[in-house]
DNA sequence: AGCCTTATTGCATCCGAATGCAATTGTCAC
DNA sequence: GTGACAATTGCATTCGGATGCAATAAGGCT
């Protein structure tokens, strides 16, 4: 074995140029093959512990770090995970990212990110994670069934959050539970005038939210139920709420598919309408999201368990990358229900 | 030129076998070199109009796609932008994350995000960014100088937001102008009993609030000023803001350094010490995050030009990605008072 | 027709690490 | 000392696309 030369002169080999040191400048430098120095960076390969010493000094000597594009290119395998938020549909979505990045990197996974701001954007973004051959999808903005099937057929698993899709694994809060025990609340603590603000009409989440509480309304025999749909956003439940009191009197609750927009109506109804609540009426919401346990509203809710939700997705995920042929599951959460002060309920 | 072969029949070599079709499948059936159907996809490569319409049509039969990892492995640009984003720090991140996400993508960038729940993290996360040959680094979160220096020595350009550090680029909120303007405000409407709010003793942008407060004051001739500090979190302005009022009585203002510890202040005042806001006690904050908008809280505060900065970053950036001999640019913009309904200011 | 220019094209090589296979070295038992 | 066997090691190739260079074809002009 050929003596390993003094490392100062070998090392500006790499540096001088500006180029980062590869595989073959700590190969040449410790006097060793190159695959050598690959396999000490592999967990099973054989190499002899003092060779490896001997490379891993050299490599922390002259700051080399594997090149993780060719590492993906030979071996099929990026370790990144594309995650994909629809902004306007999901207003809680920092909660959630937060989470799934964390989950994420715990399991050596990079993120690699794309918001949304149209779900237009759908196609051109799917077109990117392609090309960039992830291991595997994260995405809580709606993917058609054609978009599905596709990254199915080529083995690459998707996990959806709060969505569905056929042959996809998915994470969801169940909306038709949630929405039913805290309508049940509600009516169990005699509120009769029911108002609903609703999201948009092509957004799945929100319309099961929606015709769950519609359905358990109906139920109890509350018929009659105003409706005015928002976009999620705080001052379209602002307006929301506006609008609904300008339509019909005497309400004595208002359910809300999501939490900002319930923000924006106890806004609406305290400071532009002058009522108290919870005493003139009830407001309650869904996610459970940070605004909502603030304690100028401190709403009551249906909180997602964002935490368990996004470990769940992550360890599906990575289940169906490491076996494909793993079944994809379909994980249905509960929410909780958070009792604020914004609603009087049983 | 060979005569195309029937497409029907080739598709399915590369299909058949799960994996995804390369630039040699889209060659082969369209009977031309690999190279050809590489220079289809650059920009100015020289190619005959007839045979480029060719291979464009073959390529979206099969669904070619050319394979992000190659191009960047040989071409040395990846087109992927690291955003490292420390959540504890920076607590409206969701919104430079949104703003910087679509910038990015825009100018055909991807974002490989990196949310720090802890600084001590960002060793790994460095190592991380090496490895995947990232084009660039926008960082909300603290860089040594030594971090900055090992980019810069491999030409990798860093913007820091909201940070500084010599030889890096920077895009920044004026904290101290802000500051001295709003406690000026505060002055010019007659308050004089101030009390501060401020962030951990490790965080710069705090600090720099802060000072940039006390200096205002006491130049004014107020010395005295009770402080305490928050990690940013609502539940540390709230408790804080009860700290201050047990320690000392007849305050009319408190600074606070963000604006999720101002409205935990402000829920501390009104609900834990049934104060009346703005009328007994003036509240500012500085941000202009999301929640400092909402009814209840209306917060008067310096407002960060959150769109502007980053587009400013991502254009910083950009250019340094393209000519790396571009100086690296410090760019401060003012923040603006947003005149809520939190505090009397002249 | 003959010569020169310019536009296309393909060949061969490169980027940097992983890995099957064969060669080499070392270990151990007999 | 020798054969058997295991542990190391290096060679050569592979992943998929980009690109310099030489070869070829096409077009223009006298």
């Amino acid at each position: 074995m050929p003596k390993p030369r003094s490392t100062k002169k070998l090392k500006s080999a790499a540096m001088e140029e500006g180029r980062r040191p590869t595989s073959y400048d700590v190969a040449r430098i410790a006097g060793v093959s190159q695959s050598a120095v690959s396999r000490c960076f592999a967990p099973n390969a054989s190499i002899a512990p003092a060779k490896r010493k001997l490379i891993l000094k050299v490599a922390a000597e002259i700051g080399y770090k594997p090149n993780a594009l060719a590492q993906a290119l030979i071996s099929r395998r990026t370790n990144i995970v594309a995650v994909i938020i629809s902004a306007r549909t999901n207003f809680y979505y920092p909660e959630v990212l937060a989470e799934l990045g964390a989950r994420l990197s715990e399991k050596d996974f990079r993120v690699l990110l794309f918001a949304l701001s149209q779900e237009s954007e759908v196609d051109g973004v799917l077109d990117q994670i392609w090309r960039h051959s992830v291991d595997g999808v994260i995405s809580a903005a709606r993917l058609s069934p054609a978009q599905v099937l596709q990254f199915t057929e080529h083995r690459v698993p998707v996990v959806l959050y709060n969505r569905v899709a056929t042959g996809a694994a998915s994470v969801r809060c169940d909306s038709v539970e949630g929405e039913r025990e805290i309508v049940g609340r509600l009516l169990a603590a005699g509120h009769r005038r029911f108002s609903l603000i609703s999201g948009p009409a092509d957004n799945y989440v929100a319309e099961e939210r929606r015709s769950a509480a519609l359905a358990a309304l109906a139920q109890a025999g509350v018929a009659e139920v105003p409706e005015v749909r928002g976009d999620f956003t705080y001052e379209s439940g602002r307006q929301a709420m506006r609008e609904l009191s300008a339509r019909s009197q005497g309400q004595d609750a208002i359910v809300v598919v999501n939490d900002m927009m319930a923000i924006g109506a106890m806004d609406a109804a305290r400071i532009d309408l002058g009522l108290s609540v919870p005493r003139d009426l009830s407001i309650v919401g869904f996610d459970g999201s940070g605004a909502s346990r603030l304690g100028a509203y401190d709403l009551t809710t249906v909180t997602q368990p964002v935490h368990s939700m996004a470990e769940a997705a992550v360890e599906i995920l990575i289940k169906r990358i490491a076996d494909f042929s793993a079944p994809p599951e379909q994980r249905l959460f509960s929410g909780n229900i958070s009792e604020g002060t914004s609603a009087r309920i049983a």
